[in-house]
DNA sequence: ATGCCTAACAGGGTTAGA
């Protein structure tokens, strides 16, 4: 089974492109970031068409987050837990049952599609909410992880985990995105036992999933890793692989985050 | 020197992203 996860960055400005990679790339679900889009809006019946279920939690102009799968999901929740408050949608989650015998599952798989908030400028609000939310998200995956299933966070986490994770460290130092705060809370959320699925699989240096529009970050290659798949022990043991599908930064009218995808035996 | 680019909403200028 395929699972994969990507930033849009604008479902509607995105669809052509996000309909060719589909074909092309054949993920069974995909998580989807920054749809920008109320539900109303978002481009239903073109990745119906496709062949997919579609599962949303938008909003009006920002954020906004959508489960895409080869087949229906069992179960569906919308929002982080404590996040009625500030009515971001950056968050989804589904269950689908798979491997069905006599009418009944064989094992379940979770997957829970998530934008993190950015957090920047780091003298704002905006920092101590992107921290909140870490910790929230924390408690609300401490959870998950008590059930013992095959369970994938994908996302965009807005985390640069390591140096190693960026171009130029130096450079990313005081960003809210590798401020130790960030770091230690994404950490905290590893040591809970979660894999970060391509560190598991794939150690080459400057493996990026985000190059900035801006300053040819990406003809330069001047990137940061801050899209991942953090798996649960009984989907870490079903890993096959994990790959970043970088050539889509190249196409036409790109997003600035590109999707990642792991392989799982289930 | 974050505002070099992009998207959304609005309706040509602002906010947000990372």
């Amino acid at each position: 089974m395929k699972i994969a996860t990507w930033n849009v960055n604008g479902v509607n400005a995105r669809l052509e492109n996000l309909c060719v990679w589909l074909k092309e790339s054949a993920p069974d679900i995909v998580c989807l970031q920054e749809i920008k889009s109320m539900d109303e809006k978002f481009p239903r019946t073109a990745l119906e068409d496709l062949g997919y279920v579609v599962e949303t939690h938008g909003q009006k102009g920002f954020n906004g987050v959508a489960i895409l799968s080869r087949m229906p999901p069992d179960e569906v929740n919308r929002g982080l837990p404590g996040d009625d408050l500030d009515e971001q949608a950056r968050l989804i989650e589904a269950v689908f049952s798979i491997n069905k015998k006599d009418g009944r599952p064989a094992s379940v798989v979770r997957v829970v599609c998530l934008y993190l908030p950015n957090g920047n400028p780091v003298d704002t609000p905006k920092f101590d909410y992107k921290l909140a939310w870490m910790e929230r998200f924390r408690i609300f995956a401490e959870d998950r992880l008590a059930l013992e299933e095959p369970l994938i966070l994908a996302g965009d986490f807005n985390v640069i985990p390591e140096p190693v994770d960026c171009h130029d460290p130096a450079a990313w130092a005081g960003d809210a995105l590798f401020r130790p705060e960030s770091r230690f809370a994404f950490r905290r959320l590893e040591n809970l036992g979660f894999t970060d699925a391509l560190r598991a699989v794939n150690d080459a240096p400057k493996t990026y999933t985000f190059w900035d529009y801006q300053a040819g970050a990406w003809p330069k290659n001047n990137g940061i890793r801050i899209d991942h798949l953090m798996l649960s022990p009984e989907a870490a043991i079903r890993l096959k692989s994990a790959d970043v599908e970088k050539h889509v930064r190249a196409w036409e009218k790109p997003s600035d985050h590109v999707p990642v995808a792991i392989e799982l035996a289930l």
